[in-house]
DNA sequence: TCATCTTAGTGTAATATTGACACTAAGATA
DNA sequence: TATCTTAGTGTCAATATTACACTAAGATGA
């Protein structure tokens, strides 16, 4: 970067970020085990301070020749190797002290990923990348809201109510999905996220009367029990439906 | 201002301003005429290029000292005289063409009001303010998506869909009403807003069901017809209904 | 190979919610 | 006092929600 160019305003501006609230799940793997379904959250290990060494959101500067969400997304893939997701605006965070060192004010994005087709660069040259389990029991490890710098503990609490909120209208547990799904992945995914259990038949007869998911014809392999059918959400037919009015409720 | 002092940035800063799509409604009044409800967007003419002469939402530049939020507060009751009103985050909207003449990022607000309670100033030194009204017939008079400088149609749009939504599952369409009003009146406004008709009778039953509507004991005055009983929103006991999982739906 | 273990997959009945629908009551006006 | 306008009310059928328990399939290991 050449140092001796800068740039200069009539007006002072506050500096302008990005943060990314990138939400994981990994459906139960591995014979016999128990539920073994996590949710989880990505986070990166700043090296740079302010809060150096601490973990924090992936995000960083809105370039000028680049959309805000242009910028969240570069910032995903430099950050953390994730690309081709989900993503969404959430809120912008724009209180005066929330970074110590300027005025800045950050869009807070939040992406959806499934862990299968998305492995996440575990630590490059650039940054040192690790998903924490959320809803984990807090005694067990600290609570990954008191290790977040800046006010990341208040975005990543934005994120979480904004996603089991939009979960049940909108369809986009799915994106946190291999292509291919059992029912009962897509069960344990919604109690993960409400965080409550749900009834095995109400939900599957629910479901399956918006007829929206296809059945592959293949089925689960590799587990240790009578396997699932497999089944795909169908977009295509989704979106046909929510133009004439049709509404996804969980 | 100081004509001559500057500000100066290692790396190139968007400027960053906020814009408020602040809408009012306006029940029914005048002996005997008919439906006579409006649902109205609040815009200002511009006194500056670009867009000089058009139409355009109150906004401003967010300044060092005050938060994003605060900024939307002040520009509202600078440019229109508004104060005191529900105000709610929209969307930050950060494409990179949507300032002509500089990279501009805009936080837009929403605001509701009722029109009895906050009459607007209508033009003050500084800006010119007027109510347009929404859903009218687009061959009387220009389409107000058409008169709109910088993206700001975009932004109605948003806004728009944001409120039809939000309605629906958030008692927000009260902050739009006189604090005591009719339920017809109540009923209109939801009617005009959602751009379609409701059942009188089981409009009235889900309502009343709720048990958060306040009988006032006072009833309409000056109408040419039989007066209806006033009610008021039971905002203290929504809330302690909100926290145990209760959920306002239309 | 058979007993065991684990999860998949299925139906019913009681209850609550939604949606369609039309008349009388009250009060102002001419 | 006739007329006009809006307020206010109940029922029934259809649909949606909820609670609930067993058999089926397939892998594993004794």
């Amino acid at each position: 970067m050449p140092a001796s160019i800068t740039y200069t305003y009539e007006y002072p501006r506050p500096a302008l970020t990005v943060d990314c609230v990138v939400f994981g799940f990994e459906v139960g793997v591995g014979v016999g085990v128990g539920v073994g379904a996590a949710f989880k959250v990505l986070l990166i290990r700043r090296k740079l301070p302010p809060y150096e060494g601490q973990w924090a959101l992936p995000g960083g500067f809105v370039q000028m020749e680049e959309s805000v969400e242009a910028a969240a997304v570069r910032e995903l893939q430099e950050e953390t190797g994730v690309k081709d997701v989900f993503l969404e605006q959430l809120y912008t965070f724009g209180a005066v002290g929330r970074d110590p060192r300027d005025r800045t004010v950050s869009v807070a994005y939040y992406a959806l990923i499934n862990l299968q087709s998305h492995p996440v660069q575990a630590a490059t040259d650039a940054s040192d990348a690790r998903w924490f389990k959320l809803f984990e029991l807090p005694k067990i490890g600290a609570k990954i809201e008191t290790v977040l710098g800046f006010d990341h503990a208040e975005i990543l609490d934005c994120a979480l109510a904004r996603l089991q909120a939009k979960i049940r209208y909108e369809p986009i547990g799915f994106e946190l999905l291999p292509k291919a799904f059992t029912l009962s992945q897509l069960q344990r995914l919604y109690e993960q996220i409400l965080n409550r259990p749900l009834d095995k038949r109400n939900f599957r007869k629910k479901l399956l009367k918006m007829d929206l998911l296809i059945d592959t014809g293949q089925q689960e392999t590799g587990v240790a029990h009578r396997a699932a059918q497999l089944y795909q959400f169908d977009l295509e037919k989704y979106r046909a439906l929510k133009q004439r009015g049709f509404s996804f409720e969980l």
